[in-house]
DNA sequence: AAAATAGTGTCTTTAAGACACTATGTA
DNA sequence: TACATAGTGTCTTAAAGACACTATTTT
């Protein structure tokens, strides 16, 4: 006897940053845009990440720097053919240069909190639900650091939570706040611009997820 | 095409304060201990929580003061009929004296961060995810409230820290925290003993849980 | 009066916020 | 030199923590 997953779901919102706006990893099939999904493979997952991450896999190579299970929704109206369920993941990566893409894959921008294009089912709403944990969660977390590339500077930090809340801690306390623990390495680079040059860190090697004792006042 | 339904359940972990210890509700089968659990019932249930809410209510019909998801996990090895998956909540219901209880329910004492029985399949496991999540949770939040009765006094607050934590933020902090938001209402009652009476208040009704900005240091 | 717990006053500490200032590159 | 952005110095603010103090009840 096994597991008849024809109704269970696996769901991933997949974020990334480039040029200042935020993005969402979208199958797209016959002019309709779907989140990656899929199903349990009792022969090939070990538990639920692993299938999150292999319905990732199925559209891009990009390494995801951080995955968490948002909520499992179910309910008797989400699919026509009866009561389903679906567990929602989020995920953040790095915007990469060329990484390899399946065809039917399409970053779609979102825009005051909505993608900018139509999604199928109710996949509107789990893109909102998983936005909605991470604009909370980097305000005392350093998830920020996961959606940029691996060397950034303080100021693309900034940057991060302007895209994502429309405003931002001041300087002052991002560095003190990522400087203060030693989570971040000073690679000793300068990125230039027509400006004084930033200093270009990098997140220490298998630093867990670092969790502060605050939110900032300035991003409620 | 329905739901199949087997190999998916819903587990719940109900705590609860009794004489200065926290319990969790059980189900007693053949001297076996395990956590109130079930199956989706596709013709009743309109969402998760009602299943979660459903499995509690087989055993006391005690009001659930708080619910919330913790989190599903899934693995080939949970079950010896293969894949499987349990989506876990944790409630939290304060103490009632004689509420309708099955003869089958029973509350056990978790001490040091363990219940005090040993609990069927992996629901050992479970217990402790979800109590690492109110743990942290109520460092933040009016959670510790919905762990009281009713009416309850400033320094019962501090008690749920203790039981939980082994130890609380001084009187002073919680006042201000627990006072500041108008969270609680002053019921003008008093509770005596023999010492200085103190206040009674109880949670203005509707008022929503309340996350607060900062973490307690002194509980870290 | 003694014991016990409730509750206040007030100073310290910590980390965020405001904001002016300096630093270092390019055009 | 003007500009733009990087980064610092330092004072203020908000809320927690420490701790001594007062308050109110029972025994």
């Amino acid at each position: 006897m096994g597991l008849n997953t024809a109704l269970i779901s696996i769901d991933v919102v997949a974020f990334r940053m480039a040029d200042g706006q935020l993005q969402l990893l979208t199958r797209k099939l016959d002019q309709l845009y779907m989140l990656p999904a899929g199903r349990i493979e009792p022969q090939v997952d070990d538990c639920l990440d692993d299938t999150a991450r292999r319905q990732l896999a199925t559209l891009t190579d990009q390494h995801t720097a951080y995955l968490e299970q948002v909520e499992t929704i179910g309910s008797p109206d989400r699919d026509s053919r009866g009561w389903s369920m679906t567990v929602v993941y989020y995920a953040l990566m790095s915007h990469e240069d060329n990484p390899w893409q399946s065809d039917d894959a399409e970053w779609v921008t979102i825009s005051e909190g909505e993608p900018e294009v139509l999604l199928a089912y109710d996949h509107k709403r789990l893109v909102v639900q998983a936005l909605e944990r991470l604009k909370n969660k980097i305000q005392y977390s350093s998830l920020p650091v996961y959606l940029l590339p691996a060397e950034f500077t303080l100021s693309d930090i900034q940057k991060v939570f302007e895209t994502l809340l429309e405003r931002a801690p001041p300087m002052r306390s991002i560095r003190n706040r990522f400087l203060r623990e030693d989570l971040l390495i000073d690679t000793g680079k300068l990125r230039r611009g027509s400006n004084r040059p930033a200093a270009l860190y990098r997140v220490r090697e298998q630093s867990p997820t670092c969790l502060f004792d605050r939110l900032y006042l300035t991003t409620q």
